[in-house]
DNA sequence: TCTGGGGTCCTAGGACCC
DNA sequence: TCTGGGGTCCTAGGACCC
């Protein structure tokens, strides 16, 4: 059996956690440039803030019933999510949980018998909570499709179930699949739904789980159609996966905090990206042997639906792999030269590193100059001292420190556990 | 006026090779 | 006028996830 364990609303109660009073009271925290609502309490969801939806079109919603905002905070939640993923560690051993994303993780349960797994469910349930204070729905089931869709559930009947929703049976399977609509599917997004639902009258997870596996082959993404029925049949095909997260590729990306129109300022925000990017390549111990940076323009048609502006993209192949923030800002620089036009307004640009490689592999290259320890061991100590003191104290040249095309963060709590001087404090 | 920032996997089709 | 068959590698693009 399978587990998937959910953190409530995990931006809002990690904001809560630290802001007790806003307890029972709505509260929504904004994506990056305040731009879209991320996370919801459940008081938000009841008065009917949407999921992902732009924050200005919520706003009088929000001013109304007085709802708390926060901007995101990513020291916070990062940190929180890992004493998360430690106590469920702790609980079942690093082998059996696989992290699945900020707030969800995988649990192996094939080392418990069927009769230990109610008690196993409450006693995660309940230990995550106590040692982190953040709440947490658990769901199990046979496979990890099945075990998303318990867990779903358990939430939505978060009054009868207590959070926890256990698929042991073939009868709860089956009235847990006949519960679900189409689009609720691990799996299934929107266009899939709409395609089963219109074209094939494909409502719920159990018409979808009789579908043959040509038909999910055609129709749904090849094998990862086949493999999606085969999971909701009860018939594991998504197993666990290593924890060694070696990332394929490497993005760093942002809206600008105001439209930008000269090439210096979109150098700097790029340069700055593409810092941020290798320090990420670095933390995996990988070196990169392609970088690519787009940009994107603010368009003047206003009859258009949002979302529009073209994107231009173009890359360079590198001599060789590197994770050093000086080799990769370089090439970057041209690349922002060759794409950039004059009078030209752009609203967002990334940096893309890709053709990730182990970062020993470097050393077999008879064409490195020798001087490449010393790099290192520069790199390691940014790195630290970024970590642990304020963001970006010590940064490139080239990342300059106008700042204009900063997004913007009006809300933002502060970072109480990675922060020294934003502790949270008891008096 | 204002709509995030990461990622993954898969397929089709073109280029190229023998 | 006729124009193989099999394979690999790469890229673009589509779909999905949180």
């Amino acid at each position: 059996m399978k587990a998937i364990v959910d953190c409530n609303n995990f931006y809002c109660s990690c904001e809560r956690l630290f802001q007790p009073v806003y307890e029972h009271k709505p509260v929504v925290v904004l994506s990056n440039n305040d731009g879209c609502i991320i996370s919801r309490s459940d008081e938000a969801k009841e008065l009917g803030v949407e999921m992902a939806g732009p924050f200005f079109m919520a706003k009088d919603l929000v001013k109304k019933h007085e709802m708390q905002v926060f901007s995101s905070n990513y020291h916070l939640y990062g940190d929180l999510s890992w004493r998360v993923m430690e106590t469920l560690r702790i609980l079942l051993g690093k082998n059996n949980v696989e992290v699945y994303s900020v707030d969800e993780a995988f649990l192996n349960l094939d080392n418990f018998s069927a009769e230990e797994l109610p008690s196993l469910a409450e006693n995660i349930k309940q230990t995550v909570e106590k040692w982190t204070g953040i709440k947490v729905s658990v769901g199990v089931a046979p496979t990890k499709v099945l075990a998303k869709l318990a867990n779903r559930l358990a939430k939505k009947n978060k009054h009868k179930t207590g959070c926890i929703a256990l698929l042991d049976t073939e009868d709860k399977i089956v009235d847990a699949l006949r519960q679900t609509a189409v689009e609720d599917v691990w799996g299934i997004g929107r266009r899939y739904a709409d395609k089963l639902k219109e074209r094939w009258c494909i409502y719920d997870a159990l018409q979808l789980r009789n579908v043959n596996e040509d038909f999910a082959k055609t129709h749904l993404g090849g094998v990862t159609g086949v493999r999606l029925v085969r999971e909701l049949k009860g018939v594991p095909a998504k197993e666990m996966e290593d924890e060694l997260v070696t990332k394929k590729m490497i993005a760093t990306t942002r809206m600008f905090g105001d439209p930008v129109g000269s090439l210096s300022e979109i150098k700097e925000a790029v340069a700055t990206y593409t810092a941020r990017a290798a320090e990420k390549l670095r933390r995996q111990f990988g070196a990169a042997s392609v970088i690519s940076v787009f940009v994107v323009t603010k368009e003047e048609n206003h009859a258009v639906s949002f979302n529009r502006g073209a994107t231009h993209s173009n890359y360079i192949i590198l001599p060789y792999a590197t994770s050093f923030t000086n080799e990769l800002i370089k090439p970057a620089m041209t690349l922002v030269d060759n794409l950039f036009k004059e009078g030209v307004l752009y609203k967002k640009a990334g940096v893309m590193l890709s053709g990730i490689v182990p970062d020993q592999s470097i050393q077999g290259n008879l064409f490195l100059p020798a001087n490449k320890n010393n790099e290192r061991k520069l790199m390691d100590m940014i790195d630290n001292i970024n970590f642990s003191q304020r963001n970006d104290m010590l940064k490139f040249a080239s990342s300059g420190t106008t700042r204009n095309w900063k997004m913007r963060q009006d809300l933002r709590s502060p970072r109480y556990t990675t922060r020294w001087n934003e502790l949270f404090e008891v008096h």
